[in-house]
DNA sequence: ACACGTAGAGAACTGGT
DNA sequence: ACCAGCACTCTACGTGT
């Protein structure tokens, strides 16, 4: 029997909630809410499909780039019985001893499984830490797989490495965690995550690009209980401004943040821009740059 | 309390050596 | 790897409403 959970956003009521794989996030389609960032993976693997194409079902845990082996290693109990229950004879007991011990070796068998194995542990802390979704951990094993594979780990800390890569996989899905939250969540500097960074996409031939002001918008209009209103006019303003090239060299955050302050007062919702500058990590001098421009060149006014 | 403005320090990037 | 030059942001103020 299927159990029907009914969500509804706290905020507004609402039942138009919008799942977001990769970022891992749920937010409201109607206010902007965003939920939850950890959401739980519903999808399990597949036992088949109909000829319809109709799924029969799901069974365990959802495949994991995470472990050595993608979670699908097969164990070999630890009971001397047959598939039938009965207790094996001497001959066989030392065979499935034998056959136990080399599949344990065999796991994490090379210095590649047993650094993927330390450095998933760290991943795994660290997007605790940052509340990182299933898809950016994912991302972030994914990149980082690829670097031992590459050889780029060796004599560097895996732990630099391993917030490099959640760095990256960060600009990658285009999520807002900054360098610094991540340095914060870790003991490197914030220099040699930095450098690890740079090693890593050139050595991967990863492009990166400035991220856009807009994707700020939705936490920052969250964490300052502005409505959807807001949150619309917000983008109509970053519009303008990428398209007159007002964003160009700034802090997107900084052009975000004022834009919302600018939003917020023409829908009469208003934030200081000392509150804006508390949830944005940007300082109220920067606001007030971006929005005496943002207000002057687009012609606003605002009384 | 809040908005606005400014000076000097500092971090980050680029390009040259 | 180091340095200089550059644009931008930050800290720390003062002033005005």
């Amino acid at each position: 029997m299927e159990s029907e959970v009914e969500v509804r956003c706290p905020e507004c009521g609402s039942r138009e909630l919008t799942l977001d794989d990769v970022r891992g996030e749920t937010a409201c389609y109607d206010c902007g809410l965003v939920l939850t960032e950890n959401r739980i993976d519903p999808e399990g693997k597949r036992i088949g499909y109909t000829e319809a194409g109709q799924s029969l079902g799901h069974v365990g845990a959802p495949t994991n780039v995470m472990m050595p082996d993608g979670g699908l290693s097969t164990s070999i109990p630890w009971q001397n019985r047959d598939y039938a229950g009965r207790t094996l004879d001497s001959k066989a007991r030392t065979q499935f001893h034998r056959l136990r011990k080399w599949q344990g070796r065999g796991r994490v068998s090379n210095s590649m499984e047993r650094n993927l194995v330390a450095a998933f542990s760290e991943l795994d802390r660290l997007s605790g830490v940052l509340g990182l979704g299933r898809g950016a951990k994912e991302e972030s094993a994914v990149i980082y797989r690829k670097c031992v594979e590459g050889g780029l780990v060796r004599g560097r800390s895996i732990d630099a490495m391993v917030a490099a890569s959640v760095y990256l996989a960060n600009q990658k899905l285009h999520l807002t965690r900054s360098l610094d939250s991540i340095v914060n969540a870790t003991r490197c500097s914030r220099k040699e995550i930095s450098r690890a960074h740079k090693i890593i996409k050139s050595a991967l031939g990863v492009r990166t690009r400035i991220p856009e002001p807009g994707i700020y918008v939705g936490r920052l209009c969250t964490e300052l209980e502005l409505p959807m209103e807001v949150q619309r006019r917000t983008h109509i303003i970053l519009e303008e401004a990428t398209d007159r090239e007002l964003t160009h060299g700034r802090s997107p955050m900084g052009v975000a943040a004022a834009a919302i302050y600018i939003a917020g007062r023409m829908e009469n919702y208003i934030r200081t821009q000392r509150e804006i500058a508390d949830v944005s990590d940007v300082t109220e001098v920067t606001i007030r740059n971006r929005y005496k421009e943002l207000v002057h060149e687009l012609g606003y006014n605002l009384e």
